[in-house]
DNA sequence: TCTTGATATAGTTATATCACTATATTCCTA
DNA sequence: TAGGAATATAGTGATATAACTATATCAAGA
């Protein structure tokens, strides 16, 4: 038997897939409105989310979209209103990482 | 008084300075080069890393040097070696996430 | 000092992302 | 059904990142 080190190593498909995702959610507005949205506990609307994060309507729209294209965020219509939700709790994980290292 | 939602959102100065340092972990092979130092334990070479994540030479010393000026890992030279270890612990509950939640 | 193994950097082209402006769509209500 | 509020998309130029190849630097030993 070789000696060899077991290593474990998290597989190459699962960077691949993740990595993206992760990097899109690190952008400072997008990572605004999904710290935004977990603190508020419930689904907001594109008005709501403007307001908080203090962002024009088309940014805060683009950025929702591409959050929701990677499924971290959902939406639901009601009437002329979109809601927003959180829809991946591995966000609140990274967002605890933010909180409680900022020195990363 | 009138009726307010304390936030205590991140603050943007933060999240602006966070925002790129995980986007740059957010690399498939820079993520790979993280979970295997990390799994490893102890300082690792160029060519060890190579060796783990089955790069050219030239790629992995160039994703290393963007990890390194993120201050995410340091190197340290003995000799011709150069030894890279995790600098930033927060790399680790990184990939704890993306251990956990597959699905992100 | 010449060579060789170990590591770093430069240069290049293709592609992705940014921020921004303008415009479109959707839905409600008068 | 026309107008307005809420939301989404298109288009654009500037900048950043990716992957890759070639080359440079550094240190040790013959």
């Amino acid at each position: 038997m070789l000696k060899q080190k077991q290593h474990n190593l998290i597989d190459m498909e699962t960077l691949e897939r993740v990595a993206p995702v992760i990097r899109n959610m690190a952008h400072p507005l997008r990572l605004r409105i999904l710290d935004f949205l977990s603190t508020s506990g419930e689904p907001c609307t594109v008005t709501k989310i403007m307001e908080a994060c203090e962002a024009e309507q088309a940014i805060i729209s683009q950025q929702l979209r591409i959050l929701k294209d990677q499924r971290v965020l959902t939406a639901k219509r009601e009437g002329s209103f979109v809601y927003y939700t959180i829809a991946d709790k591995s966000v609140l994980m990274l967002l605890e990482c933010i909180r409680q290292h900022h020195t990363l």
